[in-house]
DNA sequence: ATCAATGATTGGCG
DNA sequence: CGCCAATCATTGAT
């Protein structure tokens, strides 16, 4: 066997291997020519790459060997470096993500919320009693109150219990790899670099876990809120006198309901309610009046009378009582007075 | 449990 | 923006 099948040997079981350098014939021909340490890498790289030939006790044994080498710990220094060079240039690109606006506008809100952040209220206890001190009205609003703190320090709990799940096993995972990673590179040429690269990786995925797990507490604080903000939801009906009052004035102008702006501020002022409530009162009367007139026949004989009772009342004494005639013409069906209350 | 009454909301229109 | 019409969600009576 001369020198030329050696080094041809030698290329083949580098394989496809670090073309450029060590398979330049002319470094081959350099190394030969600079002795034995030189001839020792060619030896152990041909070693390595036969490696996955042999048996595992035979690839066990030759492992061994070869951690043992004295020149390992300079080559996997270089062999990090080129991976250093070659895996940087290609996945350089997408490092420090900055801040997602997304997350960003999550935590403030949760904040806002005071889902996430410091627990202001300690217990459920000092939450009613936070949430009875706040109502001005006594009862009613800060037993919603109540209810709405609860349900809110229940989303608080479990947000808090996940989030501290997902860091723990975050960590856990982040150990478990580096540990991996660490015993693995006495095997093979892991850099500093890699280990942290790995666990940026890591903690980019679990930050992706979490911001699902913000989403969806603020998905249930939202909710939350419109079941608690929905007006639908705490509807009272206005007590007596304010409907009264109200069906008074709309059967008093039957051929308009239409209060102005100012007569609706009279009405809600007398009513202690709200103009808007006022002016939904008006338009849920008016179709509903207009869809089933008979139905509120009755109705408005009653109040008709009684306009016409209190105007008898006002303009009583000197003059005489006349008819109680429904004081409505045109836009509107009139309702047609009929003593036995029947159309 | 069921259902009409009722206050509030929503979407469309002028 | 105010109104109408349809609809929702709760109340209160049965």
């Amino acid at each position: 066997m001369d020198d030329q099948t050696r080094m041809m040997t030698g290329l083949t079981g580098l394989g496809g291997l670090a073309q450029g350098d060590v398979g330049d014939p002319d470094s081959v021909r350099k190394q030969q020519s600079l002795g034995q340490p030189q001839q020792d890498i060619g030896d152990i790289l041909q070693q390595i790459m036969a490696i996955t030939d042999e048996s595992l006790d035979e690839a066990q044994a030759r492992k061994h060997a070869l951690n043992c080498h004295r020149m390992k710990p300079a080559l996997f220094n270089v062999l990090c470096e080129i991976k250093e060079k070659t895996v940087l240039s290609i996945r350089g690109v997408q490092e420090e993500d900055p801040p997602d606006p997304q997350i960003m506008r999550l935590d403030n809100m949760l904040l806002a919320e005071g889902v996430s952040g410091p627990e202001k209220g300690g217990g459920s206890a000092a939450a009613a009693a936070a949430a009875a001190a706040a109502g001005g009205s006594p009862t009613d609003s800060s037993i919603e109150h109540s209810d709405y703190r609860a349900k809110l320090a229940q989303i608080r709990q479990i947000y808090h219990s996940e989030l501290e799940k997902y860091e723990q096993a975050c960590s856990e995972f982040t150990n478990h790899v580096m540990n991996l990673l660490r015993e693995q590179s006495r095997t093979r040429p892991i850099s500093p670099k890699e280990i942290e690269r790995m666990v940026a990786i890591i903690h980019r995925k679990f930050s992706s876990i979490q911001m699902q797990l913000k989403q969806s507490t603020c998905e249930a604080v939202m909710i939350l809120r419109s079941r608690f903000l929905d007006a639908r939801r705490k509807r009272r009906n206005f007590n007596k006198q304010a409907t009264e009052v109200l069906n008074e004035y709309f059967y008093s102008h039957l051929s308009n309901p239409y209060p102005s702006e100012e007569a609706k501020e009279e009405l809600a002022k007398k009513c202690g309610i709200t103009v808007s409530q006022v002016s939904n009162w008006f338009g849920n009367k008016r179709i509903r009046y207009k869809k089933n007139i008979g139905k509120f026949q009755e109705e408005a004989n009653l109040y008709a009378v009684k306009t016409a009772v209190d105007a008898a009342n006002v303009s009583a004494q000197a003059s005489q009582a006349n008819s109680p005639a429904t004081p409505n013409s045109g836009g509107y069906p009139a309702p047609c007075y009929t003593p036995d209350g029947r159309l």
